[in-house]
DNA sequence: CCGTACCAAGCAAGCGCTTGTTGCGTTCCG
DNA sequence: CGGAACGCAACAAGCGCTTGCTTGGTACGG
């Protein structure tokens, strides 16, 4: 699909055949991109992707819902891009965990933290990932984020699985429904932020790490 | 482009719809509907509500799209039909459980139980409940679902927050996140549960209880 | 300090297809 | 025969996406 609508005879000579981020030098190029990816991950939070239109998103972007493909080659791209980076730093965030530490509980405590700090950060791509889980899961463009998720939760479960063996957990716990269970609940935590909640990222983390590390430990 | 119009006499020929044979008991008029009722539910599960279209349900039915409405005036209505009951069997459930007793720690162990129960009996109604809890707000036609769960939730919390008072319950817990945790874990449940799952009812409950009580126990 | 070239950004219109829903004709059985 | 059950065809609206064209603004040679 050459979309390339050059006047008739023009650039005989290209001179600089390099594949190039242009844009750059210009007023910034990818504020608007980045507008209309920010009214997108609140329109996509509130509606749900599959109930969420490209005009649903043009309109309140203040554009005309043709003109978001000049920015986006589709709407899953736009989706792609919204939950990639946030998804990319959590697991980020748990590899800097287990490098500082090897102690289940603690791993357990800050991975909590980390969690809902980046919860508190984004809690429409939170709650995008909960809702959206799984349309999520067969969007082709999307199988990265699904692993990395994926990924994630079979960690937690190694660590509980972990814990249970140096005798901190209880040992008839089974890591694979705690760690499914610690898992939603964090997942779930965007409706206590702002703008849904009213709690503050510390409270939630406390009721949180208290909720589950007291639940799971050994008597 | 002018359709070719098929005539009565075509449809002699083609015939055996290769999906589903007929129920033919005709006494029973809600037979049928049962049926397509439950050919809903699994398709609903399957790809969320907003994901789902008449013709998914009708073609895994056997059935054409538009014969579906002559069981149901509307796809929202089809929607109503099947969650409200199990909604209302699970206020029913916890109203038999308080009128048994007044302990909160008894009430949220029967509680969570008698909500397992209810999933291990329905679990795709679970998913359905919790993977499209936003569209369902909206349905014009489901407030009444939307009223008792929110109204289960709110007993929830005032069976914590009496706990705490009492001294049974740790006193820095916070009553909503709280309440909120034990919904999400309880609601997720459906995933440990056959037909996805490999956990028996029983196993799942011991664990959602064990983690729940005990973090929630006091010191 | 022009004039030309260039392009990101957006508009207007519409494409092919799918959506929930409807009206009417047909089949079948008590 | 009557009526429930269903096929059949179509409707208006809406879907993601494409196309042809216009604009405002910057770069740059002369």
């Amino acid at each position: 699909m050459s979309s390339a609508r050059r006047t008739t005879i023009d650039r005989i000579s290209d001179a600089t055949p390099t594949v190039t981020e242009r844009s750059t030098t210009r007023g910034n190029a990818s504020v608007r991109r980045q507008e209309i990816l920010d009214t997108a991950t609140a329109v996509f939070a509130e509606k749900g992707i599959v109930g969420t239109t490209v005009r649903d998103i043009s309109e309140r972007a203040g554009i005309l819902s043709g003109s978001l493909y000049h920015h986006f080659a589709s709407k899953e791209e736009m989706i792609a891009e919204i939950l990639a980076p946030v998804v990319q730093s959590q697991v980020d965030a748990f590899d800097r965990i287990v490098a500082q530490t090897d102690d289940p509980t603690e791993i357990l405590r800050r991975g909590i933290a980390a969690a809902i700090a980046q919860t508190a950060a984004n809690p429409e791509v939170a709650r995008i990932l909960q809702q959206d889980e799984h349309h999520i899961r067969d969007l082709p463009g999307l199988d990265e984020v699904v692993r990395q998720r994926r990924a994630i939760r079979d960690r937690i479960e190694a660590v509980i699985d972990n814990g249970i063996t140096t005798g901190q957990f209880r040992s008839d716990a089974d890591p694979r429904v705690t760690s499914m269970a610690i898992f939603d609940v964090v997942l779930g935590a965007y409706r206590h932020l702002n703008p849904i909640g009213r709690h503050t990222p510390d409270e939630v983390t406390r009721q949180l790490t208290a909720l589950t590390l007291n639940g799971l430990r050994a008597t």
